[in-house]
DNA sequence: TTGTACTGTAATAAGAATTGTTACAGTATG
DNA sequence: CATACTGTAACAATTCTTATTACAGTACAA
């Protein structure tokens, strides 16, 4: 669903971790994820609101974590960036269908505890944890 | 990634399964799904090719499972409509970066365990457990 | 107080992925 | 041989995601 995002996320977490004490500016983290600037300052702006992010504007301004890195868990940057759970049905099935008529129903409760195991599994790292894997 | 797919993959085996006995056409199940027959054969095609639903050639043809509904396990469905992981990588960082570099192998071993974790839940249901919802 | 270096955000474009549609060949049945 | 299906490819349309451009707003520093 929103992959690509959840991996720019926990890449500009990551680099504000690891360079932890520095603003960051957005096109120092674009460079590394490879996108462009803009890109990362949208994202931002999501994560900021989250509080998972802190910025400063002006000049000499840039980026830094709002709070520490431990109590950041993966599954809140997760959830954070897609209210709509992993699994949403697209289709609507016919309703004059007995079938059809009740399978939306089913499709949540079962999409909704898969989601659930996985977002538990997310939530076992944080991005202190994430971030130590690198040298 | 595959939400659509995965829904209507389900809808097609818990039709089949609800209506034992009986061939399907492609156009008895659109019309439940509402969509297409083209697609629901398209679709039909991929499980046929993993072994959960056979199918007639020609007149009076259709569809029925290929094997028992109790044996098909729901993450075994999900996983035969992608072969890629539930949270592949679509950026591609910059290998000059140190943080780049390494990322990707850290996100897909992060990604694989939320996946192995959301199919693990999924396999507790088979198609089985999930039509006997239906009334 | 002005130039510089940033962020914030909106508008728009481009591209990718998904889904729908049409068409028709192939096959079984009666 | 007519009929009613599946199988599959080619193409169109749509929707989703990501990239790009642009510029206003803000802080700093000389």
């Amino acid at each position: 669903m929103n992959n690509g995002r959840f991996a720019t996320a926990l890449h500009i977490l990551t680099l504000l971790e690891i360079k932890k004490g520095e603003l960051l500016s957005s096109e120092f983290i674009a460079n590394s994820i490879n996108v462009n600037p803009a890109v990362v300052r949208k994202e931002i702006g999501n994560l900021r609101a989250h509080g998972f992010i802190e910025s400063k504007e002006g000049k000499g301004g840039g980026y830094s974590l709002g709070k520490p890195a431990a109590h950041i868990r993966l599954s809140e940057v997760y959830k954070s960036l897609n209210e709509s759970p992993l699994l949403g049905r697209s289709n609507d099935p016919n309703p004059e269908c007995p079938i059809g008529k009740q399978i939306n129903g089913h499709l949540n409760d079962l999409f909704s505890s898969a989601d659930k195991a996985f977002l538990n599994q997310l939530g076992k790292t944080t991005v202190k944890d994430f971030a130590k894997k690198f040298n």
